[in-house]
DNA sequence: GGGGTACAGCATATGTTGTACAGAGTGCGT
DNA sequence: ACGCACTCTGTACAACATATGCTGTACCCC
């Protein structure tokens, strides 16, 4: 079998697929722990506290040691990603849509009590350990509805990509963020005065008309739960129509 | 009016509202040049070729003398996200599912047309003019619908949000990547290759049947237009069961 | 119409960061 | 016991964003 030279790189590692040696001085590392101490700093720090040498210095080695296990920055900010990823919810015999609220928004949570996974996420399809277990048990949920393979997959895909969306919204609402940087807006407060500012009713007669009905302004708070089971629902509906449209076809 | 203060300085600048002085020389360039040569750039070399000085020699002037124009390679980004976005399609009198379904499209395809911008965007709500052209649109598509503002800026954002996941998923899956750099997986049959190779039956049942039933080596084409209209009508179908309740109540 | 001033454009310098490279030590296999 | 593959490390370098201070210019005001 040597056809797990298809691997690239990173999806080795995540996977424990390491090569071992015999020869040399044992390694004092594994890349678990290099890739858990950068999690640690991102977590307190931000993802700008991560560099190869305060990652280094955190598992007690100099620099360029980590290069023994991790090949390039990139590749350690993928495999803390994966890393990052708790287990998914237990489906414990629940009817395919609570899951699938309990699963969405708990994808969403973890991205919030680690915002640093959204600046790195997004940029390649999931390929690790835990990501895909997520989508496992996506497919299980909606394993009796009479949905096809594939329309399941593109069901959690779906979702998947929906939990990030929001996540992502929310995160530029909150006030603390040290993501977007200096030039941002904190909170939807200010960014509704931001707007009220900045939109004449000619060019944006519908937004114009939004934001003086306080559609932004009323809800600084609506960054909370509701406009998330609102869109959430959305798509479960829809979910729903189409599970619908199967079962009588 | 002193409140043009609230604006952050990016915001100020995409919207035009510089500053001008009558003192010193006269400016020999402005902020809307110096954006256009680094989206050039961009298109062409991609993101990483974004150098301030590249983007200093293509308009013609030392380094430096971008920062009387942009405040910082953030800011220019930023700017360059918003100037990159085209006018939304014209909504000429159609049913608004119509509508929303060219302007979701439209807007997923200028997002795979500079993939680039999938790398910029997202940090920021949308603040510049050309995308909150998009947004206007869209709330104008749904105005008649029953329902309100809040729930219109809802659906507008769901939608855009998907139209960003989804870009974001294509370009990942297509072939000539230049964004995820090294580690990445280039295209569809390569992914399902991982995948096959990396996930077991016992941890992963359901991937697994997924895999072999080969949900995912099927549809190399699968990346096309398919699956973008299959969760864009998930999301449809949502929006009217919602507008349905809506106008019973 | 002349001087002062605010501002445009620029060259140079600096700090940060990722990574290449080469050497020194180490423990397994023969 | 010897050699070799491999680990760890220090140093060096390259890329890049940006701070600083200088030079010249054109407007404003007297």
């Amino acid at each position: 079998m040597a056809e797990e030279r298809v691997l690239p790189p990173v999806v080795a590692r995540m996977w424990g697929r390491e090569a071992v040696s015999r020869h040399g001085p044992r390694p004092s590392l594994d890349a678990a722990r290099i890739i858990a101490a950068a999690i640690e700093i991102a977590d307190t720090e931000g993802l700008p506290g991560v560099r190869m040498s305060s990652v280094a210095s955190r598992v007690g080695v100099a620099t360029m040691s980590l290069y023994r296990y991790v090949g390039s920055k990139e590749e350690l900010l993928t495999a803390m990603v994966d890393a990052a990823v708790p287990e998914p919810p237990e489906l414990g015999g629940l009817p395919w849509r609570d899951y699938l609220v309990t699963w969405t928004r708990a994808n969403r949570d973890f991205f919030l009590a680690r915002p640093w996974m959204l600046l790195v996420a997004r940029l390649t399809p999931p390929m690790g350990p835990r990501s895909l277990r997520w989508l496992d048990r996506a497919l299980a949920a909606l394993a009796d509805t009479g949905l096809d393979a594939g329309e399941r997959v593109n069901v959690a895909s779906t979702l998947g990509g929906y939990a990030l969306s929001e996540a992502t919204f929310v995160h530029g609402m909150s006030s603390e963020r040290e993501v977007g940087g200096d030039a941002g807006v904190a909170g939807m407060a200010e960014y509704s005065e931001v707007l009220a500012e900045v939109i004449d009713p000619e060019g944006y007669p519908e937004l114009f008309a939004a934001i003086h009905s306080n559609a932004f302004g009323d809800a600084a708070e609506w960054v909370g739960d509701d406009d998330f089971t609102f869109g959430l629902d959305l798509l479960l509906d829809g979910v729903e129509t189409l599970i619908a449209r199967r079962t009588t076809a």
